[in-house]
DNA sequence: TTTTTAATGAGACTCATTCTCAATATAAGT
DNA sequence: ACTTATATTGAGAATGAGTCTCATTAAAAA
């Protein structure tokens, strides 16, 4: 069994979830790319990969996929929510360009650790954070 | 006139845009609490002051205010969006208590050039961004 | 196998926001 | 001030992402 495979099949014995081929084939399509994507464009695919999958299933397994931190969910503002896989893809924030919609990764230890501090201060702790930086490409 | 009123002519002026009742009770109405409340409260608050302006109006004057930078949006994730008046009002990012909802405001000077370093080396500027820490009370 | 019960699909529904268009109000021109 | 041209408004329809319902189907336990 591959490993993508039994990596689904344990986190849904965990939830005392069954596991199904839709669900698989979500975790298929998220896996496969590195992509940011949203739920209508993980449906689309799917179909036309003549798998037989609802969006309402779409919707509900990726659901599972976000609580147990196969999959990350980002908000960009524009009403969707777009979706990556979380493994053999380390913690980053985002960068979006505003003139082509391009999404570039980042990450910088010293944002992190100035986060925690900050909420240390306040008397809380870290939970989760979103952090986005719209950009537009310098002009030389 | 007021301050209040003149800030906003002035703005529509600029834009070409007529001064109306409507548009100002919206901006009075975002300028008098320090809230950060979405539109259907703004919306509710100005009926129940017995003005009369549609849910429309209310939409459609908050993206004027948002565009001349008077007023700033903020989604936290939960499907609608949150304004807050900007003046007297120094930027900040928010703090999001996940066991009450409180919102904290907070400002980070480091963090601020940190973001723009970032971009920079990325060969892009920065032009806006989001920064939210879901956070929880620290127990002691 | 049979049985129990969870998962699925189709489409209805929700809810924030946007759109439409006839009626109204602003402000420029006289 | 009065007209006039046109921007703004309101009511409700439309949109669109996401959720819910419930009859049907499929896991997996027995």
């Amino acid at each position: 069994m591959t490993d993508s495979k039994s990596l689904l099949k344990n986190i849904l014995r965990k939830e005392d979830l069954r596991y199904t081929s839709q669900r698989q084939a979500v975790w298929n399509e998220l896996e496969s790319s590195a992509e940011h994507r949203d739920a209508e464009n993980i449906y689309l695919c799917l179909r036309q990969k003549k798998i037989r999958i609802s969006r309402a299933t779409v919707y509900r397994t990726i659901d599972i996929l976000v609580k147990n931190d196969l999959v990350r969910k980002m908000e960009i503002g524009d009403g969707r929510a777009l979706y990556e896989a979380r493994i053999g893809n380390e913690h980053h924030d985002h960068m979006i360009c505003l003139d082509t919609g391009t999404i570039t990764e980042f990450y910088n230890e010293d944002l992190e650790q100035l986060q925690e501090k900050i909420v240390i201060e306040h008397g809380y702790e870290l939970v989760r954070h979103v952090h986005q930086l719209f950009v537009r490409p310098l002009k030389k």
